[in-house]
DNA sequence: TTTTAGCACTCTCAACCTTTGAGTGCTAAA
DNA sequence: TTTAGCACTCAAAGGTTGAGAGTGCTAAAA
């Protein structure tokens, strides 16, 4: 397939931001005596008309304006968009917004679905910061009203684990403590195998204890993500295209289960090793649910060691180039924030 | 105001199911034909008439049939509606449900959510249990690279909290946990003032230290309701009265705001004292976002002690009988769960 | 007094038609 | 290669109409 001309790279670009901004259907007129273009709505025509015979525009019907085709927003944004970065003031803001966060490590999380909608004006997606393997840091047995035991499980890089775990013989709590504490000793930074060979030399309750504690860590091995946290659904569904749409609400659907949420992120996450962004356009590997969708992925964290992800999720003409300047710069931010702070 | 005949309450009753399984305007007609009516259209009519006048049911237009008003709602609800009991093979599923998770409090919050929202086909809405007052069960003090310190701080009632706490000078962790000890047995069960009244008895970091658990309770206390758990929109959404509308999306709007949220939660709660269901048709009190939705509320837990909210919110027709009696059976078990595991 | 049949009336909804206008593709000239 | 001109297409908007559902009222029947 031959090279667009510089001429039609910029009336696809023209293209796909009238369209952006207005959700309807752009045609050669429009163009011309909007951005003052140096030739007619004819030749303008004769261009549009060569994209959309290359398939990167379409026509809803005969006599509309050109939509961009999927394959548009996909030149566009691999090769069009130009990586512009966040305004300063914005910058600043969102940095001071989780400056006076910075030791509230519950709220980093929410804090970041947040600015991403916002700025995004989209739904967002935040993964909380999940290690590659999980390794023991810390237990604490707590007792509480009969014989069951309240075990708080604190892994390297600061997952809580919480759980109820049912002892055979009432302990008090100085009992308790002193396993938590001498687990804690013998596992600190431990994985899974090396907890599971120390397992023989303990006795008695410790092997209890230490049963409950790889099945916690045997979980959050197999647990490809941290929890996931959403906001900005209302963004989408207050976009024109799907004011009485049934694919909105199905999408929704699939973002309320979390499972199939973070099966998606799995398998599309897994095959990007750039460490760069991901822009899935029209739900591309993500199932029938997303196909009006597109959504923009990216990892922070350090790669191989602890990660989580940012994700925005819009309809297909949403603002490709804030959501990936707003993910970049949040992604950084949240990288040196985990890795200050939450890595050993 | 007269009482209405038991043929009123009766055709009343009927209109409301009626409307709540249709969506439309039921006509005289209609009923007397569906439910093999031992009267005449016209009588019924009249009936019809009759309850128009008084307020409880409305007609869209002249010539439509009636639906309830907001009146009528709450008559049927409040006088009509006879309680009936959540099928024993459902009963018996969810407890199932939450017996395999009964370890894993995580979960708890999670799958009430799911299992409201799928009984009563509406949003739910559940927050996790709340000490009335903050009492201090446990403290924990994790190294972690830098003078970053990470404190894990155990409520009783198993509320944690999470945070990151900068010491002024470095210790080691051996250090840290002699203080966490020490903290732990000279806190332990005691409320804001009393450990207040303790930090005169420190000195150097546990002072620090006590700092900060104080902040944590101050935070805990002013606090009125846990971590709010959300599930099922997506049901709402896709209610036949809310295709298009703009109102739905205001209203997701409001429950993506956990601070509006959690204020309403307060506001309404905190009038009722009966321990019962509460239920706001019209959205009454809770604000104009809310004016086309009903909701469903109840607290679980030990009043006064510890406690959380359940609640479905629903189009005005939502099936308040299935709403109420899922509501009240998750109520008594989550009860159940939280006193016999969390309290001390 | 209550219920019913009958009837005129009202109003929405869907179907259909027409008009309008934006936008196209093609052709021939610049 | 670009442009002006023009015929053509199609969706969206507006108007009209008929069908249908449902009502309220009245007068007769129970």
């Amino acid at each position: 397939m031959s090279e667009l001309t510089e001429r039609q790279k910029f009336l696809l670009t023209l293209v796909v931001h009238e369209y952006i901004k207005s959700a309807a259907p752009v045609g050669s007129q429009h163009l011309v005596e909007h951005y003052h273009l140096d030739m007619s709505s004819a030749t303008v025509r004769n261009e549009l008309g060569l994209l959309t015979e290359m398939g990167y525009l379409r026509q809803p019907h005969t006599s509309a304006g050109r939509i961009p085709s999927e394959e548009g927003y996909r030149y566009f944004v691999g090769r069009l968009l130009q990586e512009t970065q966040l305004p300063d003031a914005t910058r600043r803001t969102i940095t001071h917004q989780f400056y006076q966060m910075r030791n509230d490590v519950d709220q980093w999380m929410r804090l970041s679905a947040s600015v991403l909608a916002h700025q995004s004006r989209a739904a967002s997606l935040v993964t909380s910061p999940h290690p590659e393997t999980a390794r023991f840091k810390h237990v604490e047995l707590i007792a509480t009203r009969g014989r069951q035991v309240l075990m708080v499980l604190v892994m390297v890089g600061g997952e809580i684990h919480q759980r109820i775990v049912p002892l055979i013989e009432p302990t008090p709590q100085e009992g308790l403590s002193l396993i938590a504490n001498k687990l804690t000793h013998l596992f600190g930074n431990k994985d899974t195998e090396a907890v599971r060979e120390l397992r023989s030399l303990l006795q008695g309750l410790e092997v209890e204890a230490t049963d409950w504690i790889l099945t916690e860590m045997d979980q959050s091995n197999t647990q490809f993500a941290g929890e996931v946290y959403l906001d900005g659904v209302s963004n989408v569904l207050a976009e024109p295209e799907f004011l009485g749409s049934e694919s909105a609400h199905r999408a929704l659907r699939l973002l309320e289960e979390r499972s199939r949420l973070q099966d998606l992120l799995s398998r599309t996450l897994a095959t990007s090793t750039t460490g760069g962004i991901q822009v899935l356009i029209g739900g591309e590997g993500a199932g029938e649910d997303l196909r009006e969708f597109s959504i923009v992925l990216a990892r922070y964290g350090t790669p191989g060691l602890i990660s989580g992800t940012l994700g925005v999720v819009g309809p297909m003409r949403m603002s490709y180039g804030r959501a990936i300047s707003t993910i970049r710069f949040l992604a950084s931010l949240l990288s040196e924030l985990v890795t200050e702070t939450l890595a050993d």
